[in-house]
DNA sequence: ACGAACTTTCAATAACTATTGAAAGTTCGG
DNA sequence: CCGAACTTTCAATAGTTATTGAAAGTTCGT
């Protein structure tokens, strides 16, 4: 297999896994790219590299700008803005991680605190409601500390410990 | 707050955390509905509930059916087919994760598999790519043996080990 | 083997999300 | 303060995904 191709196969898959990711395909194709490419790339480069437009590069530069994933930086003489990723998967992923906490656990966890405290009526139902909502709360509080210990952890400590609890 | 309201919100939340789970809306919020109830309903009582039609109704529960979330069972002297959820949070999590790695992980996997031994040609932006990959490839495999950890593991023991990675 | 009770399908369409590109906005050297 | 170089916005539109509901299919008791 050539480069190209391996590279374009690659922006193809990494686009996808993005999407199940929380991003969009564009933003997780504009990652990809960033992250093979060695040198930092302007809005042009990448419209051109991904055959998008102007507005879409801009958009989704933007959206990966505040999932804190690619950095924006200048180079000297240069108007043009360049932008170049993250390189480290760790930190990449903590990154994300971060991120989706924010968007999607906190909140189910207020929900599920807020309606922790719902009067019973003395029906089956509302019994099972309780019950079912209690246990929610409890995996939802401890997937959040998981995630925060995550979140903070150092690269090689994490996997240590990780290794050692796949034994 | 008063159970139904509460009901109704948790639907709400439930819909949109399974959305960014890879369920759709629809699919989440009928398993929001079935974890909350005390027994097993009918897509009749589904679509009443939730306002939908019969249609959505039987896809969404045949897409849950798949994802093995929930069970199809039969009431004696009923005609009708009833349905009811996975009421072990931890059982359902496993399960969720166990689909998504086969839909995302896999793939990825074996894309990088693939593009891992594409020849550099000397270039400075084939060699970034080879490094890029090789990083990419050493992550996704260590996810994906914590994936497996996870969904083969009992709760309780899960638990105890993170709860000590925690500290 | 008929028909009532129920489930599944699928073409039409509604709802949502992503993309374009031209126009408006900004920045900066001279 | 002008205009070239660049970035951002946004209304129009293309593309995708979800939903409906009527029609076709299945199952089962008699």
């Amino acid at each position: 297999m050539k480069y190209t191709e391996a590279k374009e196969e690659l922006i193809q898959a990494w686009g996808n896994l993005g999407y199940s990711w929380g991003l969009n395909k564009t933003m997780a194709q504009i990652h990809a790219l960033l992250m093979v490419s060695p040198k930092a790339l302007s809005t042009e480069e990448i419209m051109q590299d991904l055959s998008i437009s102007r507005g879409n590069a801009n958009m989704n530069i933007r959206a990966l700008l505040d999932w804190g994933i690619i950095a924006r930086i200048s180079v000297a003489g240069e108007r043009k803005e360049f932008f170049k990723s993250e390189k480290n998967v760790w930190a990449l992923a903590r990154q994300v991680a971060k991120e989706r906490r924010k968007r999607e656990l906190e909140p189910i966890l207020k929900v599920l605190k807020e309606v922790n405290d719902v009067q019973t009526d003395g029906s089956e139902e509302s019994k099972e409601f309780k019950k079912v909502v209690k246990e929610l709360k409890n995996f939802a509080e401890k997937s959040d500390g998981l995630l925060e210990t995550f979140i903070r952890s150092e690269e090689s400590w994490f996997w240590n410990t990780v290794l050692k609890m796949m034994k």
